[in-house]
DNA sequence: GCCGTTTTCGGCCCGACTGTTTTCAGTCG
């Protein structure tokens, strides 16, 4: 049992009581302990061995049993007491908007409802506004919740898929028959979302590896299977697709089962203008099949440069690589230093000293500070005279720092008239300025818009933060007109941020392309609020390469020199 | 349920907003 599982029980106790209507400091008790456990930087069942959790602040006698008992039985008898008593479909009512414990336990208390189901039917038939509390608007608000989730629904976080995938390959690749297993489909197309996982494996012996599949540990169910194609569903929810093929049509196999559909369609197409035929087998002319050792041959073939995966969406890469115009996409390599980190002034959990020890492991030559503004109350947003102690603080560092360079920012609050929350006197005073919206989501597009673009006119707004505010799987972002803002911070030259979040990767990659042609820089920033958080920065990268991305269209791909010579300029403008 | 220790009981972050009310509970961040 990992810290993960453990934090996840203990926050599901806290939810339990609360619905019960127990203590609501209890429940946050346990809140607290899930927190904290998720955040220990070591390994529980270590912990657990030696007796050290009560060490941890916050966990105090009756944290500590509890989570005894599950890391060294595996279960929890508390939590299972409590679970009797609760439909699990309470739950999945929780998610949505506009719902708390006390409605979601008033709506299964006075109304019987326990799923999503029920809920939906009550609210078409009208029955809500009978509770008091409840009325019109909270009923056509779950009704439009409900949609959203259903929209989602069977859709997983590639961050959250990606570590699994590549375990299951890897065992796949332990089995004897197995010559060769490739990851394919979205997820190798690094997508921000994945509905399932997409393996080629190359085998003499497709039956012995469909079997092996079919009765693995991780398989709970089998959908379908034949002698070359085998569906499962997966312990985990997912569904896993595995294509057996032989050595000679891995290529074409692999080529196929990446996709995307819209671009394998165009890309056959092409082939037919071509008087040549592609499937998952091969590229054929007359029936006879034309070799091509690996992906590169095949798209020259086509008369086309290599295709990387995360640009196969049928968005203009296949007349690009045509021309040879395909851009050479940013790598891991290209990035310099990070802006947007959030620190222990705010909500963030780490130092500066230990963020740009962190840096510094990664290979990062800079670190822009950007904690939370003065209106952020719920994140201890800075008053004036933390941002001029942690100025002070940044000052200081910078003297003893050599090779390394922190620059003084913040996430600035953009109010709903479009106003940021600091005075001239202090916004003038940071390196750089991310603007974003965190509350009021409310207004139509035009407001929202409008709100952006005034925000984008202040002459201190270095960077717009996660544009539209969305959060994948749970929340659509607030509606805003995406070209206009855009275009707005061309004329304004505002970098524009790509939030490496995986829940955020907000500005989305549809829309780089066109921020790039307007000639808008990028950065492509972690928003961490602790140390693992800088991490994210890799799935910022594989959506920005998604986004056609070069190193020259991204901000923190450039040099502390080059990012002091902008600030400077810009300020000065 | 946790914490502190001038406290073994009493407090635990809080302001804005929404939608419901007719003065405020619930949700959110």
């Amino acid at each position: 049992m990992d810290k993960k599982e453990v934090s996840k029980i203990l926050h599901q106790i806290g939810v339990m009581l609360e619905l019960r209507g127990e203590n609501p400091f209890k429940a946050r008790a346990y809140y607290n302990g899930a927190k904290k456990i998720e955040a220990l930087d070591e390994d529980i069942n270590q912990v657990v061995r030696e007796g050290r959790l009560r060490e941890i602040p916050g966990i105090g006698a009756t944290l500590a049993e509890n989570i005894e008992e599950l890391v060294m039985t595996g279960q929890l008898s508390y939590f299972e007491e409590l679970a009797r008593d609760l439909p699990e479909g309470l739950f999945d009512i929780l998610r949505l908007p506009g719902l708390g414990v006390k409605k979601v336990s008033k709506l299964y208390r006075e109304l019987g409802i326990s799923n999503l189901g029920e809920l939906e039917y009550a609210c078409i038939e009208n029955r809500l506004i009978e509770l008091s509390g409840f009325g019109e608007k909270t009923q056509r608000k779950i009704l439009k919740g409900i949609k959203t989730l259903k929209k989602f629904q069977g859709q997983y976080l590639y961050a959250n898929i990606i570590d699994y995938a590549i375990k299951i390959i890897e065992i796949i690749r332990t089995w004897p028959e197995v010559k060769k297993a490739e990851l394919a489909g979205s997820i190798r197309r690094k997508k921000e979302l994945i509905k399932d996982i997409d393996i080629v494996v190359v085998t003499f012996e497709p039956e012995k590896v469909m079997e092996r599949l079919i009765k693995a540990d991780f398989t709970e169910e089998v959908i379908g299977s034949g002698p070359t194609k085998t569906s499962v569903r997966l312990k985990e929810g997912l569904n896993l697709d595995l294509r057996a093929v032989k050595p000679d049509e891995y290529v074409y196999a692999l080529h196929h089962f990446t996709g995307s559909k819209e671009y394998n369609i165009a890309m056959r197409a092409r082939a037919k203008n071509m008087g040549l035929k592609i499937n998952e087998y091969g590229i054929f002319r007359d029936d006879k099949r034309i070799e091509c050792k690996d992906e590169s041959e095949f798209f020259k073939t086509l008369g086309l440069t290599y295709i990387p995966p995360e640009l196969r969406e049928n968005m203009g890469e296949i007349a690009a690589a045509e021309n040879d115009e395909l851009p050479e996409l940013i790598t891991r390599e290209d990035i310099q230093g990070v802006f947007h980190v959030h620190t222990r002034y705010s909500d963030g959990v780490d130092t500066i000293p230990e963020l740009v020890r962190a840096c510094r492991e990664r290979g990062l030559k800079y670190l822009g500070i950007s904690d939370h503004s003065k209106t952020a109350f719920y994140a201890h947003g800075l008053k004036v005279s933390d941002v001029k102690a942690q100025w002070e603080e940044i000052d200081a560092l910078n003297a003893e720092l050599e090779d390394f360079y922190i620059f003084k920012g913040i996430e600035a609050e953009i109010l709903p008239d479009g106003s940021l929350d600091y005075s001239e006197e202090i916004l003038k005073g940071f390196d750089f300025v991310i603007a974003s919206i965190h509350s009021n989501f409310n207004g139509t597009e035009e407001e929202m818009t409008n709100r952006l673009l005034k925000a984008i006119e202040n002459p201190y707004t270095t960077m717009l933060g996660h544009l539209t505010g969305r959060l994948l799987l749970s929340r659509e972002g607030y509606p805003v007109d995406i070209y206009r803002v855009i275009r707005a911070c061309a004329e304004h030259q505002v970098i524009i941020e790509l939030n490496a979040n995986p829940y955020r990767l907000d500005l989305d990659w549809r829309y780089c392309k066109y921020a790039i042609e307007e000639g808008v820089l990028i950065s492509i920033n972690p928003d961490a609020h602790r140390i693992s958080g800088l991490d994210d920065l890799n799935y910022g990268i594989a959506i920005g390469r998604k986004g056609w991305l070069t190193k020259e269209n991204v901000f923190n791909a450039l040099s502390i020199e080059e990012v002091k010579a902008y600030l400077k300029r810009r300020k000065e403008r």
